[in-house]
RNA sequence: GCGAGGGUGGCUGAGCUAGGCCAAAAGCGGCGGGCUUAAGACCCGCUUCCGUAGGGAUUCGAGGGUUCAAAUCCCUUCCCUCGCACCA
């Protein structure tokens, strides 16, 4: 039978969904196991989970490993004789489906593209997907749940359900209102991208440009302005507030429009645009009369920290629409501001069109604040100055001066020491001190903050897009109480692979408050404020528990889910007056699968959803429901190359499937690397992974077709083949109890390759000891592979037992077959074999006579005595010259002890024991008909200093314990 | 900058948490051979350099150090990738 993986995997495809393989229940756990392995009383019960997918698109490879992993697992498991859950869900909360659906209907051609050239969307479907349900269900069924069945993902489907149902999002209101009533919610003010033309808050998916932009918080420093007996505030936005000393003028667009405005019963002079951003961020702004910049040009303003006075000087590269459209000149330490200087120095004619005197401005010079501390290069007293004069910076328009201004505000943020001047902060770094420095005159009121973003951002509609803040609901991960909660959960979880336990706990005390609503998007109102939305992160923290019973609850009419409903179920009967019965039957397989034993997921997820999924369990369960382990999955690479839909640049799991076959494609992803291991999908290995399968297969045909063989004629060779499955049984299974996917299938797949190939040659395989051990060795290696190749193992598995191997036991080691000695002996045997290669290949003949000499007793005896004593070299000798016999060989004992200790140097105690053991001629008497035919010439075995001894080459006296002496001829 | 992970032979990539069986797994590629009418597939061997006896020399980003012994431990240094949020 040829390998045909299609026919093949349709035919179990088929088999799993007529009969549901795969649905998990906790009464049912001994229908599905296998005959007569089951003992279903002490199976365990394993729920393993795997973020939902999103289906804003389609799915690719990508997304196949990250779901084929836990699938491995989960098999890995059933086969240990535990009852697995491993459901799936779908995401579909929030914006990106919306937008998705929105630039569909405008036909934007980049998603036309990707929706038609990369996920083959017939045109006449196009239709069905114009409302944000009817995309996510095309990508759900038509992808996500085909890709995954094809795939063989062993997923109890009666569990599936969506984020946008109505009864899921009962159990997200019940989530929430338990938080709030807990105190983990709060209300507060939130920068959001704010479209003015729109006048509504955006998302990055609305924005034509700056979807990139950072949100950036300036401060402003409160320059006062004496406008004729007026107090009024003059901010300057800075982002390097600790300059506030060096400042000795400051800057203005004189021709840009700019208002006095009463901010919070305060008069402001800012910029136009500046108003309106700080009405939107919060403040009471109301415009009371309206200029050109020019209006403060010429103007002295007095600084808050130092109270000098500086002039405003009129300057066109001052963008009014970036913070206040006023900023504050540090000539000293910015290359930017120090240029300017120079040029309205020289431009007398501008200052005095100002009616500004331009001697004024001729004795305006930098004022260092900083001292920059630099091994390999000396910025002088003005590091400004030095950056443009060593840079050969000319004028503003030099491009090198954007380049050199950013350099040097690194270098002073990280190595700027703070001169006297700043008193208690005098002596610190930047870096150290700007935020104190900024808090600290915030407090005091010289300082105020606005937020800006760090780049230009635009709308589609084309309207301006501002930094606006805005009400909205926090989760408070910043509790000091609940962060605590989480470390516990962390230190009780299994965090595979191990270096990532760090990283939960550094996210842990990093994350802060978390605004977790939206204005809109799919998903759950927010219960008690129904304009907002629970966003899509902090409405998937819990739900795996909703997996347990999503099936159930359909019967469950939405209307009777609510708090009191959950909190039966969650909390028990006890926890409200009139428990619904049925809430307490749902709460019996809550408590069943729960809590989750390991939860795969991609390692960017650390730095929020998973350590959220740890916040929430840690708030609203028990400790007995808490997370038990995640395992880290690495990113996925496509020929070395970033996937990317949008650029086309991805592979379908349907077309490869169909190319390879789902088995190539599961072990190919599953053994190319470790989970949390990046991993690069490369057509040219996926195919040679084909083949693979396709030798396995074949050689497995060969053995089913052939005899049964017998058990009872074994040879030393088929003992050690059988060894050898011992040890890679043990390798396979500690592997798997860690998840090392790659280490378990390398293992089961090329590394028992590796002992079959000498196997093969060093065996005579018509025996029928051969068979058995051939037979045995599959069907192990079959189980073996049964989470990885479910397709093929089971096919293959039956074929030889009548069981498919995914309801056979996973093997266990059987210490009838583990020798030491006997890996030992053939070890011997293969050095021999090797030596022998070596010489012919070094001298280039072709010998008719093999004669292979054993180390002389005298020489055993010495090799047992350093067995005993060790690697100490002097102790060997004195235990040695203890015998007569050996004490007469003196220089060449000594000779011999050096070897031996290298030899037994690293070997373990078992491995020396086994040496000690075995005795050498009769190993190599045994392998004498193989060493026939693999030197076709003849082969002799003589123990040094036997009568019987044939050595024309004197070559006896060479041999050593474990290297015996060789002469061909 | 902060946090995390890396730099190994033509490529991919083990080994490096417990230093010695490591010239360094395995796959791919390359070379040679077998099988075959032939190609593919398949099978076997070789694949740092030197060597007419199983050996030797030089390698695991670079430079030091510890040790009888280092790809593996320590220090310094260079380079690369990812994350740094309110977005799934």
């Amino acid at each position: 039978m040829d390998y045909d993986p299609q026919e093949l995997e349709q035919r179990w495809r088929e088999r799993w969904a007529e009969s549901g393989r795969y649905e998990a229940d906790p009464s049912d756990v001994a229908a599905h196991a296998g005959g007569d392995e089951a003992a279903s009383d002490d199976e365990e019960p394993t729920f393993i989970t795997v973020p939902y997918p999103y289906p804003s698109g389609g799915m690719h490879i990508g997304h196949a490993r990250t779901y084929t992993v836990p699938d491995v697992y989960a098999r890995y498991r059933r086969q240990q004789g535990d009852n697995v859950l491993f459901p799936i869900g779908w995401h579909v909360t929030g914006t990106p489906i919306i937008g998705a659906v929105e630039r569909l209907k405008k036909r934007e051609p980049k998603q036309m593209s990707v929706l038609q050239d990369t996920y083959n969307v017939p045109e006449e479907t196009l239709s069905e997907l114009e409302t944000p349900m009817g995309f996510a269900n095309h990508f759900i069924e038509e992808h996500y749940k085909k890709g995954m069945q094809s795939l063989g993902l062993s997923v109890d489907w009666r569990r599936e359900f969506n984020t946008n149902d109505e009864r899921y999002s009962q159990f997200i209101t019940w989530q929430y209102e338990t938080l709030r009533d807990h105190g983990r919610l709060e209300k507060g003010l939130h920068p959001v991208k704010f479209c003015t033309d729109e006048q509504q808050p955006v998302t990055t998916h609305d924005l034509l440009e700056g979807e990139n932009a950072e949100f950036q918080e300036y401060t402003l420093v409160r320059f006062g302005w004496d406008r004729e007996g007026t107090e009024v505030t003059v901010p300057m936005a800075t982002l390097r507030p600790e300059t506030v000393y060096g400042v000795t003028n400051a800057y203005i667009d004189p021709e840009a429009d700019y208002v006095v405005a009463d901010v919070d019963s305060e008069k402001w002079f800012v910029s136009a645009e500046a108003a309106e951003k700080l009405r939107l961020q919060a403040h009471d702004v109301e415009v009371l009369e309206e200029y050109e910049g020019s209006e403060l040009v010429g103007q002295r303003v007095e600084n808050p920290i130092t109270g000098d006075d500086v002039l405003v000087l009129p300057a066109g590269f001052v963008d009014a629409d970036n913070a206040t459209g006023v900023v504050m000149s540090v000539p000293a330490h910015s290359p930017d501001d120090y240029v300017a200087l120079q040029e309205a120095k020289a431009d007398t004619e501008y200052l005095e069109s100002f009616g500004i005197d331009p001697a004024d401005v001729a004795d305006i010079e930098p004022i260092p604040i900083l001292d920059i501390e630099d091994d390999d290069e000396d910025w002088g007293e003005v590091p400004a100055q030095y950056a443009v004069e060593s840079n050969g910076i000319e004028s503003s328009d030099d491009p090198k001066l954007a380049k050199a201004t950013k350099d040097l505000y690194n270098k002073e943020f990280h190595a700027g020491h703070l001169k006297d001047m700043y008193g208690e902060y005098a002596g610190e770094l930047v870096k150290d001190v700007r935020e104190r420095f900024k808090d600290d005159n915030a407090d005091t009121g010289a300082f105020d903050l606005m937020q800006e973003f760090s780049e230009e951002v635009v709308c589609r509609c084309g309207g301006d897009v501002v930094v606006a803040e805005q009400d909205t609901w926090f989760l408070t991960y910043n509790d000091e109480d609940w962060k605590r909660m989480a470390h516990e959960v962390v230190d009780g979880m299994d965090t595979i692979p191990d270096n990532t336990r760090g990283e939960y706990d550094h996210t842990i005390d990093w994350l802060n408050e978390w605004p977790c609503i939206r204005n809109y998007g799919l998903g759950t109102r927010l219960p008690w404020d129904k304009d907002f939305v629970i966003e899509p992160l902090s409405d998937s923290t819990v739900y795996m528990a909703y997996y347990t019973i999503a099936h159930r609850l359909q019967d469950v009419p939405v209307e009777d889910l609510d708090r009191e409903f959950f909190d039966a179920l969650f909390y028990g009967e006890d926890a409200v007056d009139d428990a619904d019965e049925r809430a307490l039957s749902l709460r019996e397989e809550w408590q069943y699968w729960y809590p989750v034993d390991y939860r795969f997921s991609g390692n960017d997820l650390i730095s929020n959803h998973l350590t959220f999924y740890l916040f929430h369990h840690a708030d609203l369960f028990d400790e007995s429901m808490w997370p038990q382990g995640i395992v880290i999955m690495g990113m996925g690479l496509l020929e070395g190359e970033k996937m990317s839909s949008s650029k086309g640049h991805v592979v379908l799991p349907g077309e490869a499937i169909e190319k390879y076959g789902a088995d190539t494609v599961r072990f190919f992803l599953l053994n190319s690397a470790e989970p949390w291991q990046d991993y690069d999908w490369r057509a040219d290995q996926v195919g040679s992974v084909r083949d693979q399968l396709n030798r396995f297969w074949n050689r497995g045909q060969d053995l089913i077709e052939g005899p049964d063989g017998d058990r009872d004629e074994l040879q030393h060779i088929d003992r050690w083949l059988l060894s050898k499955l011992q040890d890679t049984v043990e390798t396979v299974t500690e592997a798997m109890e860690n998840s090392e996917t790659r280490t378990a299938s390398q293992a089961a797949f090329y590394g028992l390759e590796e002992s079959l190939r000498w196997y093969r040659r060093r065996a005579d395989l018509d025996r029928s000891g051969a068979q058995w051990t051939q037979r045995h060795v599959l069907e192990t290696r079959l189980r073996l592979l049964a989470p990885f190749v479910p397709f093929l193992t089971n096919e293959l598995h039956e074929q030889l037992t009548g069981t498919p191997a995914e309801d056979a036991p996973w093997p266990e080691v059987d210490a009838e077959f583990e020798s030491t000695v006997v890996e030992v002996e053939e070890r011997q045997v293969e050095r021999l074999t090797e030596d022998v290669h070596d010489i012919i290949d070094v001298t280039d003949t072709d010998p008719e006579t093999i004669r292979v000499y054993v180390a002389a007793d005298w020489k055993n005896l010495v090799f047992d005595t350093v067995a005993d004593v060790g690697t100490n070299v002097g102790q060997v000798m004195g235990e040695v010259m203890q015998h007569e016999s050996l004490r007469e060989r003196g220089n060449e004992v000594n000779q011999l002890v050096q070897d031996l200790v290298d030899v037994v140097r690293g070997l373990d105690d078992d491995a020396i024991e086994a040496m000690r053991e075995m005795d050498e001629a009769t190993v190599y008497e045994d392998a004498t008909g193989f060493l026939r035919r693999e030197f076709d010439a003849d082969v002799e075995i003589y123990v040094e200093g036997s009568e019987d001894i044939h050595d024309p080459g004197e070559r006896a006296d060479k041999a050593t314990p474990f290297r015996p002496a060789i002469h061909l001829e």
